[in-house]
DNA sequence: GTGCACATGTAATGTGTTACATGATTAT
DNA sequence: ATAATCATGTAACACATTACATGTGCAC
């Protein structure tokens, strides 16, 4: 069974919408205003993609009965909470961590509320291992390559991705000794 | 004059080009092998953006004498150069701190070689101050809405998404003091 | 009743992904 | 000669972006 494909996008509208029912434009805002702007709140997006959820049942709409262009909210079904949660248990690759490194952060995000805290742990576990393996690489690199180049900006930009990623292994690290010690 | 408008993916085989000439194998290799692999190094991507790219004559292409499947090795021309240095020379603005931070480094990347320092400068310059507003921005963002939720896994990620600001704003600063020393 | 913000829609376009196919070259 | 690797190609598909179009409801 692979896992439920479906984009980032559309996860992060289940994500938003398993907490509170609402509508596109609602949504939109959302994206528009809040940290999560880095989602594109354009209407090109946002309303093909509910659409194409509540073909595949995982979103109801209300509102709006027969009339298109009305205010409609939608609220996620138990298929579409199924699909949700199957997205947030999946295991932290390393591939994850090159590639999705802003899914993986999104997928923390919502956690809360649709897993239990044994998933969170296991996520902050792998998390942390894939991203000091993935480190240890780009160290690797840098000792191998990195002499004869000193200062060039490629090479400072190269410094910044490590930067970039021990910040985020400093987080690993933070956060899960503090999910430790809320659960003794 | 719009800026010159292509793919990242475009613009990042055109920087590597311009730096050696070489065949659509070999950039693949360059993405899959060295830390530029968080581009993909599918030959549906590069291959036709390869092509794409000889249409719009920023290419030439020497060797395969009118036969495919055969070694050819791309160089940039002067209009291709061209191209490379109007997109370095962009000013970095908010909307690429949002949306594109990668697309931000990657040109910081290229920088050396194709334009001269005080475009460099101009750079740091700018991307310094455009993450310092926007951190504040997020921390306005953490005071108003943070207080209720703490210890939710959003929150932390929305924190973990402050500190990444946060470190690259430090690489801004601590890259500029050291262009700055370079050339009194 | 006119204007503006709210709310949704859609068509054209370009591009990346996946998966497969195939010719060329080298080593055995 | 055959297998493996080098090197390129392409078709199907899904999605995001852009730009435009259109209806709804409230305020004035």
């Amino acid at each position: 069974m692979k896992a439920s494909s479906a984009s980032a996008l559309e996860f992060s509208l289940l994500g938003l919408l398993r907490h509170q029912a609402q509508s596109g434009y609602d949504l939109r805002r959302t994206f528009a205003t809040t940290p999560m702007r880095h989602f594109s709140d354009s209407p090109g997006s946002i309303y093909p993609a509910l659409r194409r959820m509540k073909a595949r049942r995982w979103l109801n709409a209300s509102g709006a009965n027969g009339n298109a262009r009305k205010r409609q909210e939608f609220a996620v079904t138990s298929a579409g909470k199924r699909a949700l949660v199957q997205w947030l248990r999946q295991s932290v690759t390393r591939e994850d961590v090159i590639w999705r490194l802003d899914q993986i952060m999104l997928r923390f995000a919502f956690l809360d509320g649709n897993v239990d805290r044994s998933v969170t742990h296991r996520f902050l576990d792998q998390f942390e291992l894939e991203l000091a393996a993935y480190l240890r690489e780009l160290r690797e690199h840098d000792k191998a390559f990195g002499p004869e180049l000193r200062s060039s900006t490629g090479y400072l930009a190269f410094k910044s991705g490590i930067e970039s990623y021990q910040t985020h292994l400093l987080w690993a690290r933070q956060t899960r000794k503090q999910f430790q010690e809320a659960i003794p």
